[in-house]
DNA sequence: GTTAGCACTCCGATCCAATGAGTGCTAATA
DNA sequence: TATTAGCACTCATTGGATCGGAGTGCTAAC
């Protein structure tokens, strides 16, 4: 048996409908809602067949039918293809140009889990593959020096690094030299152990405080490796009914409090290089258990070479998959033109 | 009628089966339950009167007692004098020393969260009465200045300042100089107008750079008006059946989602000097109209000298107060300690 | 190939009776 | 006078039983 298209309009039409009401779909909603001029038993018929191909399930023997995920998914190839929406108005929102990289996403997160109505989460740009930009050392206290690393991106890093010996202004200036002229524009990975100790011989007595600079840029980068991640809209979740029972509710909300398991969702979809950069997961698909009643739709952004960071949405299988992946191929645009104006 | 000492036995006897079942007591329960000796028509007759009183209520006519908020006050207000309690596992967690303050923090409210099965928030210290340590001007790009200003805790912001004049080295270091000598020491609230445009006239030239790093210090020290909150186990309520009703669910969601509904709960209990530093708020009493159906238990932590925060916990009114104001006292305790030993 | 019609299925709402936990009241008791 | 036993009464909850309706599958006619 084969996909005809009338079969893909009646499949089309099915979706539609539940997409709006959540409730199974019978024959005869159909046989008026489109115009192809069926009767009820024609697409009781056809629906036999779609059943049968896999693409609409029969919660219970006299019920209507809902989307397979594999009906979904069929749905969501067929659109991927189409249209683009408006979002003016999250541009706007977006152009109170923050400043602070930590509140833009927070923003980011926040507008378009209040334009969706789903839930949303973002991750802050990776920046492993960046240079270091610049280092300062400072002193604070006696015994006390400020590390302070910034990266490309003006991502900066901030270290206390406690130091036995009190230095004078004109070693600390020297140290300041010696690192800067050392470290900076150098990728993270090429820091390596070689690069340390001959660092460490140019300071002489000073080598355990370069060893510690060292160790705190480590740190900073580090401190990376449990990605920051901001979420938006979780309580969206209530609004559908699907989602919104005790057991999946309280996994869902764990999962967006704990962000660990978002990074998941990251991870994949900064490893995947595909052209749009849009992933969408439906049920099964998902890389993360607890959503395996939702559908996920991420978009990768990218800031410049190499700062790339995911923006997610999270909302039931019904989920409005023409607006969300409109809506995020516009962010992905504005947060790159956003960046470059600045 | 008077409350006499039996009522109060029974009173706190339904109060805390009530804690534990999460169902309406009866009188038959709490004949057996205390070693009042009494039989269940007497406990009857003063149910009765507790009603009366207003301490429980009957949810419906031949149903069992609940506490009132009333109820519920009463039983708080005795036990605060009493007992502490072990919470040796949390400490330990605690002193795997985290040496940033916001993991600290974050952990903190976790460690809270699971211990005691309730949603938790912590706030981090507010630094308002705190003093300027130190200011670093560095370049970073041609037209690029980044601003380091220490707070006194160690509390480190950065902001960069677009210039449109290009700096040499030693007018920057001159600028260093300044900003430093009249600005360290100071109280944030000390500079002040004035203050501001006698720097200007001794920078000379530069006198707009001056200004914008002022506007960066202000703008660091803005950022903390919208202070930072953490939460952890807002998953938690799905355990109470009395608050994972979809409604009050997604309510209570939100609120800990949007975290500026938070804040009104810390500024009350900061803004309260009373000594031990613990509030109560059972239902209604609570300033945050979304958790009106819980309880909340904030406790005041101060570090040092001005720099206070919040900690609260967020449960059903059928809390374990006992367990929780202990647990707390412990965790104010201990955040100090640890705070001095660093 | 399409459609009308019909028997059939099954969910969900509604009603009902039985159950039992719990009460208030009264009369007996210590 | 305080306590208790006993009893009638209330009411939420539970488990059937029933019924209507939405929807299907199938068959026969067009």
């Amino acid at each position: 048996m084969e996909l005809d298209e009338r079969k893909v309009k009646i499949l089309q039409a099915i979706i539609r409908n539940y997409l709006e009401t959540g409730e199974p779909v019978g024959s005869r909603t159909i046989s008026k809602y489109t115009d192809l001029n069926l009767s009820s038993a024609t697409i009781r018929n056809e629906m036999a067949d779609l059943e049968e191909l896999g693409y609409i399930l029969q919660p219970h023997t006299s019920a209507g039918r809902i989307p397979s995920d594999k009906g979904y998914r069929l749905y969501v190839d067929t659109m991927m293809e189409e249209r683009t929406r408006e979002v003016e108005e999250l541009k706007e929102m977006l152009l109170e140009k923050e400043d602070k990289m930590d509140h833009l996403l927070k923003q980011v997160a926040k507008v378009l889990a209040v334009n969706t109505n789903y839930a949303t989460m973002i991750s802050a740009p990776t920046y492993h593959r960046n240079k270091l930009k610049f280092i300062q050392l400072s002193r604070v206290e006696r015994n006390q020096l400020l590390a302070v690393i910034v990266v490309e991106g003006n991502v900066i890093k901030n270290n206390i690094v406690q130091v036995t010996e009190e230095l004078d202004d004109e070693t600390l200036l020297k140290l300041n030299i010696l690192l800067n002229t050392h470290l900076n524009g150098l990728a993270i990975e090429e820091i390596n152990l070689g690069m340390i100790s001959a660092l460490k011989q140019q300071a002489g007595c000073h080598s355990s405080i370069v060893a510690e600079v060292i160790e705190a840029v480590g740190e900073a980068i580090q401190a990376d490796e449990d990605l920051e991640i901001y979420t938006s809209g979780a309580n969206n979740i209530f609004k559908y009914p699907e989602l919104a029972d005790n057991q999946k509710a309280s996994e869902l909300i764990t999962a967006f409090e704990e962000k660990r398991m978002l990074t998941q969702l990251v991870q994949e979809n900064l490893a995947d290089e595909n052209s749009t950069g849009i992933q969408v997961y439906i049920g099964d698909e998902t890389p993360i258990q607890s959503m395996k009643d939702c559908s996920v739709v991420t978009a990768t952004y990218e800031l410049e070479e190499g700062m790339r960071g995911t923006i997610g949405i999270i909302g039931p299988k019904r989920m409005d998959y023409d607006k969300v992946i409109g809506t995020l191929r516009q962010l992905q645009n504005q947060l790159e033109e956003l960046y470059k104006k600045k």
